[in-house]
DNA sequence: CCAACACTTCGGTCGCCGCCGAAACGTTCT
DNA sequence: AGAACGTTTCGGCGGCGACCGAAGTGTTGG
């Protein structure tokens, strides 16, 4: 008898993502990036008409939008707000009891250094995100935080400039980090370091996948910049 | 090839809510509540044998967690991330482009004012969230915050002591409220806020949901502690 | 101790959905 | 124009899962 609209509407959004093969296309399209229909095929083990048609329920659901190139269709997560759903179901997935333990090296990497939408997650998220509130140049009340004036001048200093025209978006949120367990930094900061270090040769993407690596300059910088001494590196490829 | 083991489990914690009647169970859990089994059979519109099926999955999924008292068993969810993550979808689904326009009067009544897990949300839940910001008690950059001093004063006058022995929860969190699309108070701070209003009598749950009444007291001090004049009326039974 | 009750398990039906082969559509390249 | 390619549509198959009736387990209360 409550058969309220939200019910319906959160139902169906859910079951969009609660397909193993749209599961795995979302979670490859989670740093941001745009992909083609075939390269996600690809991804998620299935052959071309078969992700075709997963990819029309997920632009259905409103969950990924599509940009036609060409004789390519590129999608892409429709929404800032779609990876922050997707990372809240994964928290919740990595909070209940291991039953897949079979960890794979590329989880491994992943737990290590990735992208998530356009920001820092992973160890070196964490890091990166203790580091600067250590510093006071961010407050963050657990999960949530803003820039402090130092903050500003040293963002300034490494070369960051957070100001922006139209401030439509967030400048500091926080992400939930599902394989730490713990926020780290997102929102307009967050990607702003993120492009940062991948500008400036700090990090590199492990062939194509959201997992990263920290560079040897990287580890120079990341131990000047913020003090980040601990070993964050892939092991991997 | 990519089919990390995180792509199963994000399937499988997605589909564990993609289904209307699941859907409707979480949904009437969402304020915090542990509920009989049969209550939630009857939220979900469903015999009491399908209630028992759907319930025992998102138990094993560690979306929901058991009590047995008596012959009553009641199920609630199993953490605070639970809760996150629905809220998440909830944004989700509310941003995509409305399908469903036939929004009842219930809906109404639950985007005026509602519980969110253990907090307030909707129209309320806003507007006390902007007049604390709006007063420097709480600073939130964008969907995060932390408490000032002076608003651990204010607070303190209100009567509620945020001094916690065991501060294992943080003190003040953000959830984005799907209706309003805007990031309201959670956290130890979202809660006690919810249990003073409740305790004091200035709000009211109408019936059984997670739909809230403020009351005619409550009016007066919402008024008088926050300012909001704003008519927060329910307009429904 | 038996009836009432809350809940779960079992068994069987039915519909939906994910999958692929084949074919159609649209674009690009030569 | 024709071939190659990326993508979608169609059609049919197969399996999972949501559902309910009936029966079973465990608890409460007279």
């Amino acid at each position: 008898m409550t058969t309220l609209v939200s019910g319906i509407v959160l139902a169906e959004i859910a079951a969009s993502i609660g397909d193993v093969s749209r599961a795995n296309i979302l979670s490859a399209l989670m740093d941001g990036r745009a992909l083609t229909a075939s390269e996600l095929a690809w991804h998620a083990n299935v052959s071309a008409q078969t992700a075709s048609g997963h990819l029309a329920k997920l632009v259905e659901t409103s969950l990924l939008a599509v940009e036609k190139q060409g004789r390519h269709r590129y999608y892409r997560l429709a929404s800032p707000e779609v990876a922050h759903a997707i990372e809240a179901l994964m928290a919740v997935a990595s909070a209940g009891p291991k039953r897949y333990r079979p960890v794979g090296p590329k989880d491994t990497a992943l737990r290590n250094a990735r992208t998530c939408y356009d920001h820092l997650a992973g160890r070196l998220g964490i890091a990166v995100t203790d580091a600067l509130t250590s510093r006071n140049y961010v407050v963050l009340s657990d999960s949530a935080g803003a820039v402090t004036e130092a903050g500003h001048r040293f963002l300034c200093d490494m070369g960051i400039d957070l100001a922006e025209p139209g401030h439509k978006r967030a400048l500091c949120r926080t992400c939930l980090d599902w394989s730490e367990r713990r926020p780290h930094l997102a929102g307009r900061l967050g990607a702003a370091l993120c492009t940062h270090m991948f500008e400036r040769g700090w990090i590199e993407r492990i062939k194509d996948t959201r997992a990263l690596k920290v560079t040897a300059l990287g580890k120079n910088e990341l131990k000047e910049f913020f003090g980040i001494e601990e070993q964050i590196d892939a092991g991997l490829r």
